[in-house]
DNA sequence: CTCAAAATACCTAAAACTCGGTATTGCACT
DNA sequence: AGTGCAATACCGAGTTTTAGGTATTTTGAG
């Protein structure tokens, strides 16, 4: 039997959310809280849902928040977001705070009923419309592939600076002169537009110039 | 009508998959390849499908580049990656590059047909185990909140830093003296284990630390 | 109010960086 | 054989940064 919770301060949709559950023989939902602060507190007594459908916009912490700290104690709960909002910000917010599943609040009892079954058996549960936004989300965080014309050599000492290595230092793996190097630095900065360091790994950072094997990284190392 | 190609390298496999489609009365299939470069040579030609199925391991260009030409040159067709590849990797890759669905080979081919209906209706189509994939691939794309103690002002100095700015130029915006600005830059460093300028600005923005009206954010800009 | 942390400001010296140059060598392409 | 680009190396002057310090004034929490 699968127990869930619902936090949701619009006492009147979250009960007609839990009689659909109720209705099922094989999920049932004890609990239904307006605030994050009260799941947490009760969760802090050992019970413990298999699954919690919580929506955004709630009095006091919001839902995001709410899915981080909740995550926090006890990771291994399935947490569905069940909102109004559907705008890029808010689904990438709770996606990376860690929601297995997001649904509008247009969904029918039973596709809420269907999230349910698919978060408990491993997947996650997004429909069609929101899934593109995800995608766009993703391919948006590619940065533009500029090149900016930078030469291998000078591609390879710009990864040196971004780890913080000075000309000297550079040279010194390089096994070329620091004068050499200051040169390439030099090429580099015209061909990127910047006059400071900071700036220089700052941009190389933010539009991908670094190559790690090859391949193209984001700034945070993916 | 749709109008869908396939390119898939294993004739078998593609045929199997193309008289599925030609069963049903809504969807058909003229035209499969086994490279992406005789699929673009005939795009060139004028003739262009609704949805395109494409493998990833293929002869010559593989599936991902295909996608990024594919969508350089009519960015409106949907295109369905088609693998048996479930590695993160690739899935981000494929997402990255502009798929806009991404199935597995062992998908049954009502699950082919209902994707292909799923994105010309303007969604992205990926079942609940793959889902699963990309919820955790953008949870992991969120920096760990590492603060390091960073004060108030601390902040915001970095954040001019990370802009490029020297320690006057920052004097200047904050109408402070220079040698705060340095002091404060100092006891950054200490805080951050950095010694340049560089290493600073990348931990700041690899770690998010790195705030635009009090958001985190990351190395490009979301 | 009081105490600690934060923010402010300054000093010095060495090291590193920025920017304007020049110049040679080697390699690929025509 | 000649042209162009990449990579190498150097000079000099001025600026910025880094790494030790010290010290005063705010400010916020108890």
């Amino acid at each position: 039997m699968i127990e869930t919770w619902i936090i949701e301060d619009n006492t009147s949709y979250s009960t007609l959310i839990r009689s659909a559950i109720n209705q099922s023989d094989w999920c049932t939902c004890e609990h239904e809280w307006t605030t994050v602060a009260d799941a947490l507190k009760y969760l802090s007594k050992g019970d413990i849902p298999d699954v919690i459908l919580t929506d955004i916009n709630l009095p006091g912490m919001n839902g995001i928040e709410g899915i981080k700290e909740i995550k926090a104690k006890i990771k291994e709960i399935e947490i569905i977001v069940l909102t109004v909002f559907d705008d890029n910000e808010k689904i990438f917010d709770a996606i990376c705070n860690g929601a297995n599943g997001y649904l509008l609040k247009s969904s029918s009892p039973e596709e809420i009923l269907e999230a349910i079954k698919t978060v408990v058996d491993g997947g996650s549960s997004i429909n069609a419309g929101l899934a593109r936004k995800v995608f766009n989300i993703f391919s948006s965080l590619k940065p533009a592939e500029h090149t900016y014309g930078l030469t291998k050599r000078e591609n390879e000492i710009l990864n040196y600076l971004v780890d913080g290595k000075t000309a000297s230092e550079i040279a010194k793996v390089t096994f070329t002169s620091p004068l050499t190097v200051q040169t390439h630095i030099k090429n580099i900065y015209t061909k990127l537009q910047v006059n400071t360091r900071s700036g220089l790994v700052s941009k190389a950072i933010k539009e991908g110039l670094i190559s790690k094997g090859g391949k193209k990284l984001f700034g945070n190392g993916l």
